[in-house]
DNA sequence: CGACCCCATGTAATCGATTACATGCAACTT
DNA sequence: AAGTTGCATGTAATCGATTACATGGGGTCG
C-alpha cells in the first residue's frame, strides 16, 4: 500500500483536484442542480440569464457531469460493446473505424471485446452486458451470448439492443448487416470458370463458420452455373489466417495434379499461398490464379495484385452502428441490411488459354 | 417516440427484465446489503454460512452489482481508454489485443478512441476522462491532452494515470513504453551499409511525429556509422501509409539516378513503394533493394518477403498494460521500458555485388 | 378585478453499491 | 467476575446527476 514510487511526483503541489460537481456549478451560478441539469439537457426550459450563468460557471469550472451518476439515475451508459472474435485480424480494423466513427457521431463510446475463442471472456463479457455496462452490442463473431450453458438456473435475462454484423446469426431475431456472401463466392467462381478454369480449388474458412457456409454454398452455386462439377478433393481447409493460406498453398503444391486456379475465402489466405506458390516456383497467374475475398488493403499492393471481392468494410460498419443507435433510441431498424460487393479484378487470375478444353 | 417496430418482438412474454440488485440478493439471503457486499468484495469478514447464502442467493438472481453505481461510489471504473491516431492501422491491431489480453486479466475494460487526426476528438476524449469515465489511460498518439489550447480558463486539471505506448511523449513524466526507434533505424542503415549499397534512400514518417525524429537520426546515426554521407535529396516524405509508400515509389521511378537501396520507416510504406517499382518493371531487390520496418504480419508473405525491423507488438501492448495497471493499483511503475528490437533479413534486400565501388 | 395558467425555478427523492460507524455477542484475560 | 478484545453484522450516509413534484410570480382571459 504504499502510496509513493508512482511515476508523476516531480511537482510540488498536488494538481490531482477533486471534478467539479453540479452543485459547484450551481452554486457558482447562484441557481439550484435541477437548474444546471436542465440548461444542459433541455436549454428552452431555462431562461436566458441563468443558461448564460450556467454555462459561465461549466466553463469556469470545467465541469463535465459524471457519467457514473448519470448513468446510474437515467440507466444508460451512452456505450457499445463490440464483440469480436479477433481484433488483431486486418480484416476487422476498418469495420471498427466506421463503427467508432457512426458511434461518436451519436455520444456513444465503444467497448471491445475480443473474445479470442475463449468461453470464459465470452462469459464474462455476457456478464457484463447483462450488468448494463452497456446499452447495446455489436457482435461480430457469429452468435448470441450464453447459447452455452442452458437450461439451469438461468437468471432472469436481461436483453438489450443487439446487431449482428457480417456474420449473421441464424435463429436470433436482431438487425443483421452483412454482405451476400453465396452471391459473392458464386461470381467470383463464375468469373474463374468464364476464364477456362475447370480445375478450381476452394480454400475454405472455419468449419462451421457461417460465413463460411454461405461462400462454400456460393461456390458450388457457381459451379452449377457454369456446368462444372464439385469435385471434393479441391477443398483445402483454412481459416482466413494468413497462416493456413500457406499451408493450404503448401498442400497444393505437393500435388500431382494441381488445379489451374484457387479461391481463397479470404484476401489473407490468398497472399499466404501466394507466396508458398512462388516459393516452389509457380508464378501466379501463369501457372495458378488465384482469387481472394474481402479486399483489404494489401489486396490491391500484393504482387500480383489480387483479384478480389470488395467489400465495403467502413460501410458495413456504419450500417451496423446505425443500426444499433436507431434501436437505442426506439427508432425501428430494418431487420436485413445487405450491402453490395464488387468483383474487382486485378493481376492475380488469369484467362486459361490453352488445354482450356479439358 | 413510437416503441414499436423495434426488431425483436415475436416472444409473448417481455424477457426484459429488471436486473437483481444487491438488495434482492439481500433479502434472500436474509442478511443485509452491507453483508452481501462484503461476500463479494472481502469474503474472509463474512461468517461461512452467510457467505454460502450470499453466493446462492447470487446464483438463484443471477446478480451482478451495477458498475455505475459502484463507480460513482468507488470512483473507479475499471476501464481504460486506449487513445491511437489510427485504428485501421494494421500496425495497431496486434499491440490492441496485447493490451486488451491483459487489462481483460486484471479486470479492466478497454474503451477505444480513434483520434482520427480531429482536435474535436481529442477534446471529447478529453473530457471524458477529465469525466472519470476511465481509471486510465494508454496514449499510442505521440501527445497529451489538451496540449492544445492552453492558457485560458484551464479548468483544474484532472490527472489520472497515463502511459506513453510507442510514440514517447517528451516532456511527460509518465511511463513511457517503447522501442529503441533510434537504435533499430541505425541498424538497418548500417544493415544496407554493409551489403554496399551507398545510395541509400529513407522514406520518412509523417513530420513532427516522435517515431520519425527518432528513426531519422537513427538512419543518419547509421549513415555516419558507415562513414557516408547524408543526402536530403534521398529522404521522400511519407506517413506510414501503403498509398505514401506507393507515392514515394513513383517518385523515384521517375529519377534519373536511383537509390540502390530504399529504407522504408513503416511496412506498409515498403510494401506500397514494391508495387510501384514493380509496375515499372523494376524487381526487388535486383534492381532496387527495400527495407521496411515493424514487421507486421504481411512482411513475412510479401512478395519478395521484407527485410524488416521486428517490433514486438503484442509485448509491447502487454507491457503498457501492465505498467498502467501497476499505477491503477497504487504500485511504482518503470518510468521507461524499451523491450528488444530484431533484423529480420529476408529476401528484398539484397547485396551489391558490383559498382558497389563507387 | 379575480381566476386560471404557464413558466422558471427550487426541493428532495431516487438510482444501487460501498463503507464508516454502531451494535451485540462470544471468548479471553487477569 | 468484570473488563477487554474482536468478530459478524446491521444501519445509514454517501457518491453525483436526474426529475417528479411543489411553489411562486407574472400574464391572460372573462
Amino acid at each position: 500500500m504504499d502510496d509513493l514510487g508512482q511515476a508523476g511526483g516531480t511537482e510540488p503541489e498536488d494538481t490531482r483536484v477533486r471534478a467539479a460537481r453540479i452543485q459547484d456549478v450551481a452554486r457558482l451560478a447562484d441557481v439550484s442542480t435541477a437548474t444546471v441539469s436542465r440548461a444542459l439537457a433541455t436549454p428552452e426550459r431555462v431562461s436566458p440569464e441563468a443558461r448564460a450563468r450556467v454555462l459561465e460557471a461549466i466553463a469556469k469550472t470545467g465541469y463535465v457531469p459524471n457519467p457514473a451518476a448519470r448513468s446510474l439515475r437515467s440507466q444508460k451508459t451512452f456505450m457499445v460493446l463490440v464483440v469480436l472474435p479477433d481484433l488483431s485480424n486486418t480484416f476487422f480494423s476498418k469495420i471498427l473505424r466506421g463503427i467508432e466513427e457512426t458511434l461518436f457521431e451519436a455520444g456513444y463510446g465503444m467497448i471491445i471485446s475480443d473474445l479470442d475463442g475463449s468461453p470464459e471472456k465470452e462469459a464474462h463479457f455476457a456478464a457484463f452486458t447483462a450488468a448494463g455496462r452497456v446499452d447495446g452490442a455489436i457482435l461480430l463473431n457469429g452468435h448470441l451470448f450464453g447459447q452455452t450453458r442452458e437450461g439451469e438456473g438461468q437468471p432472469a435475462r436481461i436483453s438489450i439492443p443487439l446487431v449482428a454484423l457480417c456474420e449473421a446469426i441464424p435463429g436470433a431475431d436482431i438487425p443483421q448487416i452483412e454482405i451476400d456472401n453465396r452471391a459473392a463466392a458464386s461470381r467470383m467462381t463464375q468469373h474463374l470458370a468464364s476464364l477456362g478454369h475447370r480445375r478450381i480449388a476452394y480454400v475454405s474458412g472455419p468449419a462451421n463458420n457461417i460465413l463460411e457456409r454461405e461462400r462454400f454454398s456460393g461456390f458450388k452455386d457457381g459451379l452449377e452455373a457454369a456446368g462444372q462439377p464439385f469435385d471434393p478433393t479441391l477443398v483445402l481447409p483454412g481459416d482466413y489466417t494468413i497462416e493456413s493460406g500457406v499451408a493450404a498453398g503448401q498442400a497444393l503444391v505437393a500435388r500431382a495434379t494441381r488445379p489451374t486456379a484457387v479461391f481463397c475465402t479470404s484476401d489473407e489466405m490468398a497472399i499466404g499461398l501466394m507466396r508458398t506458390l512462388f516459393s516452389a516456383g509457380l508464378r501466379v497467374p501463369q501457372d495458378m490464379s488465384v482469387a481472394g475475398f474481402d479486399d483489404i488493403e494489401f489486396a490491391a499492393v500484393a504482387e500480383p495484385a489480387l483479384t478480389t471481392i470488395h467489400q465495403p468494410r467502413r460501410e458495413l460498419g456504419q450500417a451496423a452502428a446505425s443500426a444499433l443507435i436507431a434501436l437505442l433510441q426506439g427508432r425501428p431498424s430494418p431487420k436485413r441490411i445487405r450491402l453490395e460487393t464488387d468483383l474487382v479484378i486485378r493481376d492475380s487470375v488469369a484467362s486459361l488459354e490453352r488445354s482450356s478444353r479439358a
